[in-house]
RNA sequence: GCCACCGUAGCUCAGUGGUAGAGCUCUCGAUUCGUAAUCGAGUGGUCGUCGGUUCAAAUCCGACCGGUGGCUCCA
């Protein structure tokens, strides 16, 4: 039999015959010049493949270009080998890594003797722009296992990893002129096409991320198909940095951080403190609404508490040490601030028998607790160690699992999407290796989580093995304005404490029963939440939330009466203004008013204050005014906060 | 916690071995103004802390505290 040709199917449908061996390239070239020269990479039978590689006979293909974006990840890995040949050159001993394309860029970790340096960095870019410019191609060869170890036999991260693969696994190394790589590939075909990257930083990383390996230097970089997409990440990032909520926190005077007192403890300033409490109220009507009842507890528990929630010993690394007995009591008497509330409310929840009637049984409360998260994770509002959960615990029966769960991603959307306009995520995490609980429990479980999901209609990711030991959970998580993620909600089951706590209700068989409990967090914490808020408007909040709703700007002392008067007027309506009396001119107040993001500037001029009316400058609207008679502004405003509105009425 | 970098006035920053600076903020005075910074004057810092080197330290070295970017961990 002769195989001298085989056909492939191209991506609409028709069919192609070329010689046996050919390449993905060669198929590129009998289609077109113009393809030729913009092929990448091949999509071959669902999988990415570098140009050089036969094809299979029967396969369908589809050739790959800059237009593609799975061919941007072809590009980022073939940076990180562009920036590993760079560095070869520069510190020949150095020792490599693993060198992935990630979101937006890709990295190289390396062990070198010390660090790299900002100097470092631009001496290697100024390499990689030398082996752009050689334009070696990626050359692919399958090895077996006892040649890839010969290979790497300077490279013992290389061989650490050999050592890891499957006996099955077909071994491929990739080299680009002097430089060889372990690599499964796919690559461009050579390193001519990798023109529009940037190095970004250096930074330690643990050795296949274990804290216990030793630390890499892992060096980060981006890298596009054209300038414009360079720069216009370039520029994001900038745009990025305008919106840290720990810049706009600070230029809005909303909280600090005071050394003082401790790292990753916020102190809310009056005007982030509004933002807190706009929020605890609307969270607590939304529940109060939805059958939920409010409890406080203490902030502080003997130790036995959390000893017996089984927190202790799993959880003690992230809670404050204990504090020592009190006076005259007995020596073995510890206390511990919470870090979370579920033993407290299970308190609540065991205070009194329960019937299968009263349930659910939802329990919330708005509670500050602290976590001794480790110094180095802790970043502005967005991870603290006092932190304020909007916290709740729905003690419920094993059939309504499905319907509570509705209910709560009901909730969710009311507050994300109808509410903020926020787009969110759901992860659906599921029964871990390693779980507590029978596969019975954990099947009604998930089955309830899946449930209520598809119920809504809602799209949600499969987070195989990624729930808690004691139970599924779902997760929400969202962007923000740019693109980065954060978990916020949280919907976790827990078939753990109700144990341990030996918790039951009394079913209508008379029988005692053990009830399921949901911990759940809608917001996650309040300052992850705000700190999210402010990036996600810039710090121009909608009118409901902003701390300072209207200023008035008389334009002179003469209109300073009047100004009190709309002044007041508008707080008699419940809104939060205030007169800027400053002696200062008009303009540098419109500005100060601007600048600190105030939704509306209520200017009373001589005009206004004969007519009554007031001239509105919105918010970002430049000199564009409105002048309204002063009722109808109280009016439309009190309207605009009533439905929490995120665009202006005026 | 680990790696690197950073820490000067309330804020943003200049000052690299020889007597601590600017702008803004704040206070006072003048100005009374029609939509993004009016003019003038003044207050304000043992240069994160402690120790070391030096005739001399904001500047060089070390430790600690805090921050930033990652890693690990997580709402």
């Amino acid at each position: 039999m002769t195989t001298a040709e085989i056909r492939v199917t191209l991506p609409d449908g028709s069919e192609r015959r070329l010689p046996a061996g050919s390449t993905a390239g060669d198929l590129a070239r009998a289609i077109g010049p113009g393809l030729a020269k913009a092929a990448l990479a091949a999509r071959v039978n669902g999988e990415v493949r570098d140009l050089a590689r036969p094809l299979p006979d029967g396969a369908s293909v589809a050739i790959l270009t800059d237009k593609d974006p799975a061919a941007l990840d072809v590009l980022r890995h073939s940076s990180a080998h562009v920036l590993a040949t760079a560095v070869r050159q520069l510190f020949p001993h150095a020792k490599i890594g693993f060198g992935p394309a990630i979101e937006d860029g890709f990295y190289y970790d390396f062990e070198v003797p010390r660090p790299f340096t900002p100097e470092d960095l631009q001496a290697i870019e100024g390499k990689m722009a030398e082996v752009v410019a050689a334009d070696h191609p990626f050359v692919r060869e399958e090895v077996d296992r006892a040649a890839a170890k010969r290979r790497f036999v300077d490279d013992p991260l290389k061989l650490e990893r050999i050592d890891d693969l499957a006996s099955d696994e077909v071994i491929s190394v990739y080299t680009d002129g002097p430089f060889v790589d372990l690599c499964r590939g796919p690559h461009l075909p050579g390193t001519g096409r990798v023109k529009h990257f940037k190095l970004l930083h250096a930074a330690g990383a643990y050795w296949r991320g274990d804290e216990r390996r030793q630390m890499l230097q892992r060096i980060y970089g981006t890298a596009w198909f054209t300038k414009d997409d360079l720069e216009g990440y370039l520029r994001r990032l900038e745009e990025a940095k305008k919106r840290d909520h720990r810049l706009i926190g600070k230029a809005l005077d909303l909280y600090s951080i005071q050394e003082d007192v401790g790292p990753g403890m916020i102190f809310w300033h009056p005007r982030g403190a509004m933002l807190n409490f706009q929020l605890r109220r609307f969270i607590e009507d939304i529940i109060l609404a939805r059958g939920y009842e409010l409890v406080y507890t203490p902030h502080v528990t003997r130790e036995q508490l959390f000893r017996r929630s089984g927190h202790l010993p799993l959880y003690a690394e992230n809670q404050f040490p204990a504090m020592g007995a009190g006076e005259g009591e007995a020596e073995d008497v510890r206390y511990r601030v919470k870090p979370m509330n579920c033993p407290m409310h299970i308190l609540v929840y065991a205070s009194q028998q329960r019937s299968y009637r009263d349930l659910p049984i939802r329990l919330a409360e708005i509670a500050n607790v602290y976590r001794n998260e480790r110094s180095g994770t802790l970043h502005g509002m967005l991870r603290v160690r006092g932190l304020t959960m909007d916290d709740a615990h729905i003690f419920l029966r094993e059939d309504q699992i499905e319907q509570e769960i509705f209910e709560l991603l009901d909730i969710v959307e009311l507050v994300m999407g109808k509410t903020f306009g926020l787009d969110y995520r759901l992860d659906l995490a599921t029964r871990p290796a390693k779980k507590l609980g029978d596969d019975a429990m954990w099947d009604v479980a998930e089955r309830g989580l899946e449930q209520a999901l598809k119920r809504r209609g809602a799209s949600y990711r499969l987070d195989q093995g990624g729930g808690a030991f004691y139970g599924p959970k779902i997760d929400i998580k969202f962007n923000d304005a740019i693109g980065r993620e954060w978990q916020g909600a949280t919907i976790q089951l827990d078939f753990q404490l109700p144990e341990r706590f030996q918790l039951e209700y009394t079913g209508a068989d008379n029988a005692p029963h053990r009830p399921v409990m949901i911990h759940r967090a809608i917001f996650g914490t309040i300052e992850r939440f705000v700190g999210f808020l402010i990036e996600h408007f810039a710090g121009a909040f909608p009118l409901w939330l902003s701390p300072e709703q209207v200023r008035v700007l008389p334009i002179a002392d003469a209109q300073l009466e009047a100004a009190r008067g709309v002044a007041a007027a508008l707080q008699a309506a419940g809104l939060r203004a205030r007169v800027d009396e400053r002696s200062e001119t008009l303009n540098y107040r419109v500005r100060d008013g601007e600048v600190m993001k105030v939704p509306y500037l209520a200017v009373v001029g001589q005009r206004e204050a004969d007519a009554g009316t007031v001239a509105v400058r919105v918010r970002g609207a430049g000199k564009k005014q409105v002048v309204l008679p002063l009722a109808e502004l109280v009016e439309r405003l009190t309207e605009e906060v009533r439905t929490r509105s995120l665009v202006s009425s005026v």
